[in-house]
DNA sequence: TTGATAGTGTACGCCGCGTTACAAAGCGGA
DNA sequence: TCCGCTTTGTAACGCGGCGTACACTATCAA
């Protein structure tokens, strides 16, 4: 049971200030088990009796009887083995160490020179078409939709009906193409064709020795690790990112006028619940 | 610097009184962190002015000094990990840093414990549905794609057939959320009217405010970076495969079976093209 | 025995804490 | 426009906090 667990049921119930108040407070605990009523008013930029209200408001007789609580629980976290075990860096779960490890090779692979080399066919193709395998699904997903965002004529295309929508890719398209050892016959048959036909490949894949590398030179090395008993699509979907986070920035001001018309769009149709501009817009 | 570093050296000019006090800050140090000179003194049956001087003997201004440096050594030792690693490397690109930061905040939001709250309704329910906002969208295929490989009546829910994809979701049933401010509304309003009928949600949201959070017990808390002009999947994409891998768990021989049916379908369909078996299979 | 000194507890003052009652301001509906 | 409710801030109160001055006790040397 933790701060957090106490405001969540709540959290629709509270004004305004105390939604600033809920917010200081999950941002730095020991505001709560250290600070004073005063203290955390003038932080909140607000009054005291707003800082017992909210105490009141989370179950508890009043601010001391909130802090108490809050010490209670700093008390155990802080004698718990959790503690001492979180302070060791070694007793980390294999999982995330293989996570960790596959996102850094991916940093290290997708150089600037690297992101560039893949990101110029697609910004400048006619057509770009995604293909992919089945651990790479979620990246070729991924990247769908953000270039959707940002140029026209992008399509995902799914294994059933592969020559129907591709009938149409010829020279000056891009194709990229997710896939990973297994690799999918489709995707693999598929880009090959594509090849023959004098489209653009970019591929994602897990090294020279995949036969993707062979159709291309802009290309890329991702190492995939396991989650559980399949393969994590967490290096698929970075790559798929930061290709197009790259593109936006080759695209430049026709990129960024689109993602303005779409966010319009957006608040046309109230699509969110709090519209408030941020710097950051979602995918 | 720690407490004991501070009494070790004038430990022998201590009087009896001011042993005792020693004695006990050092058996359990939130009594410094939280406690009062009357608290203490009880505890170390002494009066309230042979506190102070202890603490001026310590070398500080008195109490209240005393009290307020071992709080400053308190929040540092609390502060997680993953902002310590923040500190370090500065050099590194500041998607890097993004991206990383998110996913220690994500490993460390998801325990043991609360994969195990997250996973049990989905393992238990009996249909799973699965929605989501933006963001969110390739957390939710993830989802979908790893829970149908391991468990039957696995919908992934679209927008625009909510209505008609739900109608037959009753108790008994697990739904899982993912969504991020700003929340899509048709997410958030569909989540309620599930909560409405008792079926049970596990939300993947950012935090406690979220109206997620709101409808029920069993939800987490996920930091999403930006990278480029768009917000990241990958926090949400971790989750949902750390999610499987837990589901996976808990059905045991039966997921397993499954796995191994669509194990010798890909194989009698010759899906993939250089077939070797491996003890990671693909998702 | 007596005086000085170190150790400790009592008594007191002042400040700031948390709390509550009440008034002002903001917001929506009639 | 007015009325009611919600939200928020102001003012006052009483309690307990810490710190300090002072008094008592014990110890030891002379």
């Amino acid at each position: 049971m933790s701060i957090q667990d106490l405001i969540a049921p709540i959290n629709e119930r509270l004004t305004p200030t105390e939604r600033r108040i809920a917010e200081l407070v999950l941002k730095d605990p020991t505001l709560l088990a250290f600070g004073t009523v005063s203290d955390l008013a003038d932080r909140a930029n607000t009054s005291r009796p707003s800082i017992v209200r909210f105490a009141t408001k989370l179950g508890f007789e009043g601010y001391t009887d909130l802090q108490s609580w809050i010490r209670e629980q700093l008390s155990v976290q802080l004698s718990s083995p959790s503690q001492r075990i979180r302070q060791q860096e070694s007793s980390t779960p294999p999982v995330w160490a293989a996570i960790e490890e596959a996102i850094h090779q991916s940093f290290d692979a997708l150089t600037q020179e690297r992101l560039i080399a893949l990101a110029t066919p697609i910004a400048q193709a006619r057509n770009v078409w995604i293909l992919s395998g089945e651990t790479s699904m979620a990246g070729a997903y991924v990247l769908h939709s953000g270039l959707s965002m940002i140029r026209p004529d992008v399509r995902l295309v799914v294994e059933h009906s592969t020559g129907r929508e591709l009938s149409s890719a010829s020279e000056g398209d891009t194709a990229v193409v997710f896939d990973f050892a297994r690799y999918r016959r489709n995707s693999i048959t598929t880009s090959r064709a594509l090849a023959e036909l004098d489209v653009n490949i970019v591929a994602i894949t897990d090294g020279p020795l995949s036969p993707l590398a062979a159709l291309t030179k802009n290309w890329c090395e991702l190492k995939i690790p396991a989650v559980g008993p399949f393969d994590s699509s967490i290096p698929s979907v970075m790559a798929a990112e930061m290709l197009v986070a790259q593109v936006v920035n080759q695209l430049g001001e026709e990129a960024r006028h689109r993602i303005d018309r779409l966010e319009s769009m957006w608040q046309a149709t109230d699509t969110f619940l709090n519209y408030t501009p941020r710097p950051s817009r979602e995918i």
